[in-house]
DNA sequence: ACCTCCGGGACTCCCCGTTAGT
DNA sequence: ACTAACGGGGAGTCCCGGAGGT
């Protein structure tokens, strides 16, 4: 391997990926270094050169996660063409099952809520962009007039999402699980709301 | 002190009440047993009368804090005696500041969601039982006749419930995570849905 | 077996020679409750009837092993009858490779010297007077006319005596050890003394 | 803190220093390693890395606090010249109310004897070295012509030395204790001896 | 007087984050 | 960038002192 600057942002790149990745799936304590590196088909010694601590990683991995998750999104919504349908295609995407399974790649605003509220203000304040730029996304889809109750119904389409894709991964219950993704998504992007 | 058989089940629910505070707080990787044994006045030798290992305590701390909520809820609910009221009632004790900001006392279902999804069957079990009381008791309060509707219904407010407690715990920005709040209420508890 | 007050006197003094003799033995930290109950037939259960705690027993312990010693050398003294051949007597019992190798049944004032220095006040008082009844039984057996020198000649005797069995036990090499036993006991009992 | 290898043998030395002084106090038996890593400015968990037991660690302190007096002692025999004056301040140093007294420095032949009967093999054989030394010292101060009574000599000032200290600490009467120290230095220095 | 058990603390093992040296 | 190792600390086991209850 090459030793110039890009390569080293590469390798960095790397780390981040599969760090993101765990952090979803196992939380933000658990994961070792010497794990992530391992699996970033690095050494557990060379982890410093390029971060100055854990702590910096997880935050690192952390604005990571969310970005993710704003590509994807970003990706759903461009693919449809009409407003509405927008909607419906971020609600599907978010309520699916894969994305209710497949947690390492999970959108971060739902799968780290309750690791980011513990975490550094840095995080959090990525977090607040990210869920600022959801809202965002799902207000322009909306079609009602009145901007302050596309912004009301956005928040709580947001919250149905995030609720209920955490829920349907707790439950033990396999139908109560599908109930929720599938009501949910039915309710969110019924045609007839106000 | 005593000796008894009913002093260890008081000290053993000591030591829950303990843990199951301090794994809403911090998650359930955090807490070391010594720390919690000594927040309960004992020291980390006398743990393993009790519980057979930290993973059996956090089993049944999860357990624990999902019946802490439980309680308040039906206390909430009790309080009132309208349906409608009840469910008023129900969604201001869930989306106050103070729930958001007094995490180590909060409702399980929300504040330990992503770490229930990580643990045991019997602790995702207790859950799966939970979520289905808080759906039953927001189906009754609710009105419409139909009860596909209600319970399809009571899924997507729970889940906003629970997303929005999430986020505004998650969030930096103030004015968002008391908008998340008070939006959401007002929204769920809105006469006019269909 | 009765249940006499007698009987009990008989069982607290059984468990008191086997303390004073495993105290001697292995120090006043290591035996335990349960090994020195079960060498007394007895069961750990059962201590508290006699003792009221661990540090009780050792304190009685360390007393009794005083008086095994007082015992002894009296009897010692007592079988010579001449005031010379009294203190030869005493230095080749206290000097011997039996009294050197048999230390639960040794002399307190040596074999337990330091631990006593930090016991409690009533053991230490009880080591005083042996030590002192030791002194007096030396001065007794010196024919210095001056009581000064007898004195000093006492006190140096007790002293060789004390040291001079502990380095033998402590030592490595036999012939070290026995050195210190024959060579001290030969200078000690030399009659051309001033 | 440093990483090199000189570091952790000042580790390593720090940790015994500590220990060597507590087990002259309190013997061998009572100092726990957490208080031991603790007085070094460490933790319990490090211990592992510097010793790969209790035993170990107090096989190595007890050897470590003989060594502790073998280089007070040449201090003292080093500071005078002459040859009886070497004695005197030798003897002068073990008697002294403060070799009594700072029991965490005093020299390990005195206050480990009883301990040292109870270690390992290799304690002993250290121990056995330094009664050696002192004897050495000790007979090459004497200025008696015949060696076999300088050796005698040797053994009986040793011992007297040895049981002096120990029972002046162990003794509870001031006057007492004060008399063991200063008769018998008086007699072991005095001049008039055979 | 025995049996059982509780709470306490010590000890050991092992892993983690971090750093030095190669 | 890797290897190795240090110090920190947590989990689990064991046993001790002590206090019921049969």
């Amino acid at each position: 391997v090459g030793h110039s600057q890009e390569d080293k942002a590469v390798t960095h790149r790397r780390i981040l990926e599969v760090a993101s990745a765990r952090v979803r799936e196992a939380g933000i304590e658990k994961p070792a270094i010497g794990e992530l590196m391992k699996a970033a088909n690095l050494t557990h010694g060379g982890f410093y050169r390029h971060f100055s601590s854990r702590e910096d990683l997880v935050d690192e991995a952390i604005q990571r996660a969310l970005a993710d998750g704003a590509a994807r999104m970003a990706d759903t919504v461009a693919l449809d063409n009409g407003a509405d349908a927008a909607l419906h295609g971020l609600v599907e995407a978010y309520l699916s099952e894969q994305h209710r399974d497949e947690v390492s790649g999970s959108c971060a605003v739902a799968t780290l809520a309750s690791d980011v509220a513990r975490a550094s203000d840095r995080a959090r304040t990525a977090y607040t962009r990210q869920v600022e730029d959801y809202l965002e996304i799902i207000e322009s889809a909306l079609d009602d007039p009145d901007p302050t109750r596309r912004r009301r119904q956005a928040l709580v389409d947001l919250s149905a999402l995030v609720g209920a894709v955490l829920m349907a991964r707790a439950v033990n219950s396999p139908s109560l699980s599908r109930e929720l993704l599938t009501e949910v998504a039915a309710a969110v992007t019924e045609p007839a709301r106000p």
